[in-house]
DNA sequence: GAATGTATGTTGAATTTTCAACACCGGGAG
DNA sequence: CTCCCGGTGTTGAAAATTCAACATACATTC
């Protein structure tokens, strides 16, 4: 278990936990290592979401299945990442996906429940690792707000504008660098590629912005 | 305060907590009740945002002011309902919008720290309270993701069979309501009506569902 | 320095959406 | 019954997006 003390740091779930007192916790709620090979699902679809799971070694993709049996992966979960914590906090009864090991992999399945209910000792570290959660799935919520915020809007430019202006409030200035490539944003606004280049452009002719790869100025 | 309690009692927030056990709980989590006026703000952007607040009576609005000081109504909260929450759990210094009573209102406001960090008696309705407040957190976080999930698509058509699939897989079957009339649905897929209408028409025809009002059957 | 690859910008045609306007239907009020 | 109204379906023109293809710039590699 000590050898993983290193990834375990890493995960947000356990922030402010002192590493001494991580074997105590791990006992207090609930956690196993699972060893998984390549391919072996770790949940299934429909199974009870009752489980919050972290990535060790290897990785993980959440895989869904629509009515007519058509696989998407949705998300690819890396060392250090969390797994299924959305489904088991919201106390769904069933897994609307599953969760396949992506590589020989081993995982940590900590049970929700016990996360979530103080345990007998109330352990100081045990309402640190509460608080981690909600603040982890709050935190996911408002990444999704935002998303919603900027993709509600119908045209590119509009999309571009809404982003670009968080983007300049969030960075306190007219001036700011932006996380992705124009491809990435693309994908991020939900347009195309070549029509988010033409209307970088427009706005650039028209005097609303400078830009220069990553980097914007509002005029 | 007692005559809060029917309010209360509705708010998914107290589940599983006996109203007697209420009083207690409420000073345990640092709960207030505040009096607004109609136009009067109960946090404003830049605030500090600690608190989880529930509408008692009247109503509340959630407002946002982007970069060039546009004001818009993002949600209206209604009495047993929460808000605030993500931005109290998600541990961010400053509130990223206001909340604006919508009428002369009376609102409780509790500590998220209080709420999340167990009390010295580790009461069992404590914990009670954390689990339901990482649900309702957790659930918002489902029903974003959905949407997303469908209005990443391009098309009216992709968006519209993506809602319908899935609504289908939810209820179970190949006949199903939904809870949202024509304005509604395309609102929430965020196209336009007439083109929503048109594209549920050439569905139609092309056999793929038989339609009536709320009422859908995919073939 | 030439070859290669990646990121970005540009363009025009095909497709799709939006917008405005109107037709139709059924229910409720007077 | 008739009138009115909200919800829905239809249509065609205008606007915007997507798609494919290519141009350009820059960095890396050989």
């Amino acid at each position: 278990m000590k050898n993983y003390y290193p990834i375990l740091e890493r995960c947000p779930l356990f922030n402010g936990i002192r590493m001494e007192d991580l074997s105590v916790m791990l006992g207090c709620i609930g956690g196993r290592v699972l060893s998984v090979s390549k391919g072996q699902s770790i949940s299934r679809e429909g199974d009870p979401a009752t489980h919050v799971g972290m990535v060790l070694s290897g990785a993980v993709r959440m895989v869904r299945e629509d009515y007519y049996g058509n696989r998407s992966i949705v998300a690819h979960i890396g060392p250090a990442e969390l797994f299924g914590e959305t489904y088991a906090c919201a106390g769904i009864a069933a897994l609307p996906i599953s969760f396949v090991a992506d590589a020989d992999s081993q995982v940590l399945l900590m049970d929700c429940r016990r996360i979530t209910t103080s345990c007998c000792n109330a352990c100081a570290f045990h309402s640190r690792i509460i608080f981690n959660l909600l603040q982890l799935v709050a935190t996911k919520n408002l990444v999704f707000d935002q998303k919603i915020q900027i993709t509600s809007k119908r045209t590119t430019r509009e999309k571009l504008m809404a982003y670009l202006l968080n983007e300049a409030k969030l960075q306190g200035g007219r001036s700011f660098t932006i996380p992705y490539d124009r491809q990435e944003l693309a994908d991020y606004l939900e347009v195309d590629r070549s029509g988010l280049s033409a209307e970088i452009s427009k706005l650039r002719r028209e005097g609303i912005l400078e830009s220069e790869k990553k980097q914007f100025t509002l005029l």
